[in-house]
DNA sequence: AAATTATTGGGTGTTTTCACGGTATTTTAT
DNA sequence: ATAAAATACCGTGAAAACACCCAATAATTT
């Protein structure tokens, strides 16, 4: 029935030369049809609402709007639409600020045309696609965060950790006492022993500490 | 000179059959050399040992020792070793307990030839590899736990912001007024203010929504 | 022009943190 | 078996944090 052939494609981006020659190559593509380009940020939002693409091919760094704020933009009247982000290199800040705004493909642009049509194709059913390189840089971010709990943790006894957890979460040495049915002293003389080895000054200290490391979720 | 012409390869899997098939897969790839097979973990450590492969492709569920038991393990002796992990599906808590252990790959189960092949050929520059699935978890995972500044930042004023950051850095009250030249009770009246709009008690809760939501960047 | 917000400063007082002393019991490791 | 951690507990006191109250000036918005 209206089962789409095509998959409309609206690209954008700032350098004309690019942006020729990515509309070339996708001109060449079967089962893609380019709608239009844009030039900026803004531009790309007045002819997504007009022309309702299925995918959107769209550089991060743009004038006037930059990418990363097009799409979420744009998502909000058009959710139904794929974005994919385009940059020249990979970039933990830029990676993160693509996820939140909405985009679920990255790719770099010395892409070659058919990854560039593997990407299309891919988020076009909804499913995340990203180069080698930002894949990499995902694996370096998650396991930045995810990787530290053991080590670290190890230097602390049971009844710290218990603590640290509990002192993330706003509650003072008094409340902790009761709660660990302890005396207040204990639990401060347990605190004195966590500052100690974190060598931190004050409760900041353990917080930041404990965060950076991986406490305080009770994970483990 | 050294140059290896051959990556080095032990496989690991507790279903025999999955394990024969890999094997004969492995054997008629040109460029790869498989030393062997281990049926558990502890069997794996054993071999791994004893005959150094290059890349280890290690099943996760597996008798005796799990495979991301084993490859923590065996990576304390031969940290140069590369790891690729086998799962029969793609799940949260096994990617995060497999980057955690050292694998730098993840396939499932369901991979082809082809792409075994490439991870292995991947993960033997020390690059991760990862199939599509996970990838996609990957970004799920990520895009779960950067919530990125965004109408919680915007709320905060510039010097609540700058006061925001030194209290994460451990700063006192008074310290604070010292660096930015303001009167102790300026910082302090700063710092109700900014427990009023978190909806905080104390510093550490401060803390850790500053923390959550990436305030606090630029000082490292 | 008027209202709102940001930024600055103050007073008073309670609670919490933290540094500096300690002691005693239990558990774990050598 | 003996040493070494880990756990529990206490006193004192200074400094910091926090809770209330308050007001003046600058900047921004309406």
């Amino acid at each position: 029935m209206s089962n789409q052939q095509y998959i409309k494609v609206l690209i954008a981006d700032d350098q004309q030369v690019f942006r020729k020659g990515l509309s070339a190559l996708l001109n060449e593509m079967p089962g893609i049809e380019l709608l239009g380009e844009a030039g900026n940020g803004a531009e790309l939002i007045e002819k997504s609402l007009l022309l309702k693409p299925n995918v959107i091919v769209t550089d991060i760094k743009m004038p006037i709007l930059d990418g990363v704020s097009a799409t979420r933009e744009l998502l909000k009247h058009i959710p139904a639409c794929k974005v994919i982000a385009l940059s020249a290199y990979a970039n933990d800040q830029l990676i993160l600020q693509m996820l939140e705004s909405g985009a679920i493909g990255y790719l770099l642009k010395s892409a070659e045309a058919i990854e560039i049509k593997e990407a299309i194709e891919m988020v076009n059913l909804h499913k995340p696609y990203f180069c080698k390189e930002i894949t990499q840089k995902l694996t370096e971010i998650v396991a930045k965060n995810y990787k530290l709990p053991d080590k670290s943790t190890a230097s602390f006894t049971e009844r710290e950790l218990e603590i640290i957890r509990l002192i993330c979460n706003e509650f003072t040495s008094k409340e902790i006492a009761g709660q660990l049915h302890l005396s207040k002293r204990t639990v401060e003389g347990h605190r004195t022993r966590i500052l100690e080895k974190i060598g931190a000054k004050s409760i900041a200290g353990i917080i930041t500490y404990a965060l950076s490391v991986g406490i305080y979720k009770n994970n483990r």
